[in-house]
DNA sequence: ATATATGCAAAGGATTTGCACGGTT
DNA sequence: AACCGTGCAAATCCTTTGCATATAT
C-alpha cells in the first residue's frame, strides 16, 4: 500500500523498504507528547489499522530506535517507553516522573546551565575514569499537580 | 535460625520478623559496590545457603526497597538492579554506564555543583508545573576504559 | 521476480502469585 | 501456639523468535 508517506525521507538509503506500519508508528510518535509503550501503540493503531501486529510494533520500534529516530526509556513500570526524537530532545532526555500516577513531563528549562555542568562532568569523567561519555539522562521523581 | 544479625537494628519496629534471608541479602548488598540483579544475588547466596529461593530474593528485595534500605535501578538490560543505600548514595544515584559491557561506575564528584543545579531545577519545576520533586537520577552513557 | 517485512503462534526471560510447610515471635 | 515468611511450582507479563505468507522494490 504505497501511500503519501510523510516520513519516507527519513528513511531513504537507511533501510531497504518503507512500509505502512513503519509510517504510521513513526507518525503516531511524532504527533504525541506522551511516552508510549509498545502495547499502547499497538492498541491505538490496531483500531485504525486492524492488520498491524504487536510483533511488528516491537520490531519497528527497535528499528526506529537503532536509526536514532526515537528514544527508548524506562520509568520502572516494567515496560519500555518510546519518544519521538525532535530537534529539542535530540540529545536531551530530561523528565519529571510522577511516582504515583506515572505521568511524565518533559522539560527543557535550565538546559543551558545543565549543559554547562554536564560538559564539566563529561570532561572530568574522561580524565578520572577514562570513560567516554556519549549521552546522558536526567530524571526527577515526585508528585505531579494532581497527585500531590 | 536466630544468629548474630548485624542488620537487625535497621529492622526494629518496621516489619515483624527479621530472618536469615533478609539478613544475608542486605549484608551482601552492603558489602559490594556492584549493582546486582535478583538472579545474581540468588546465584551468589545459593552456594552458601542452599535453602534460599529465588522467590524469597525477589520478595526480600522488594521489602528492603520499600523500607528505603536499597535503591532499585534499571540500566536497560531487562532486569532490575539493586544497590545498598549508604549515606553517600542516600539521595544521589549518579552513574556512568558503559553501553558496551554494561559496567556501572558510581561517582560522587561534582556533587556540590550538581546539588546546586538540582535545587534550582526543583524550585523551578514546583513553580512551573506544580510538581513536587522528591528524588532524582542522573546517568551518563558511554564507553568505559576497556571498551573505548 | 526477489528479497525483505509481516503476522501468527510459540518460546523465552523476568517477576509475581497460590498454597502448604517451616521458623520467629 | 499463632502467624508471618519461605520454597516450590505454576501463572503472568513483556519481549523475542520461527516460519509461512504478503508486499515493496
Amino acid at each position: 500500500m504505497p501511500g503519501p508517506y510523510k516520513w519516507r525521507h527519513r528513511f531513504q538509503g537507511q533501510v531497504s523498504r518503507w512500509t505502512m506500519p513503519r509510517e504510521v508508528i513513526l507518525n503516531l510518535l511524532s504527533r504525541t507528547s506522551k511516552h508510549l509503550s509498545a502495547k499502547e501503540i499497538y492498541a491505538t493503531l490496531h483500531r485504525m489499522y486492524p492488520g498491524i501486529g504487536l510483533t511488528t510494533v516491537y520490531r519497528t520500534l527497535d528499528l526506529l530506535y537503532r536509526m536514532g529516530l526515537i528514544h527508548k526509556m524506562d520509568i520502572g513500570d516494567g515496560q519500555s517507553r518510546y519518544e519521538f526524537c525532535s530537534g529539542e530532545t535530540k540529545r536531551h532526555h530530561h523528565h519529571l516522573i510522577c511516582i504515583k500516577c506515572g505521568k511524565i513531563i518533559d522539560y527543557n528549562d535550565f538546559i543551558d546551565e545543565e549543559l554547562e555542568l554536564v560538559k564539566k562532568i563529561e570532561k572530568n569523567m574522561a580524565q578520572k575514569y577514562n570513560f567516554l561519555v556519549q549521552d546522558h539522562n536526567i530524571e526527577f521523581y515526585g508528585l505531579c499537580e494532581k497527585c500531590r
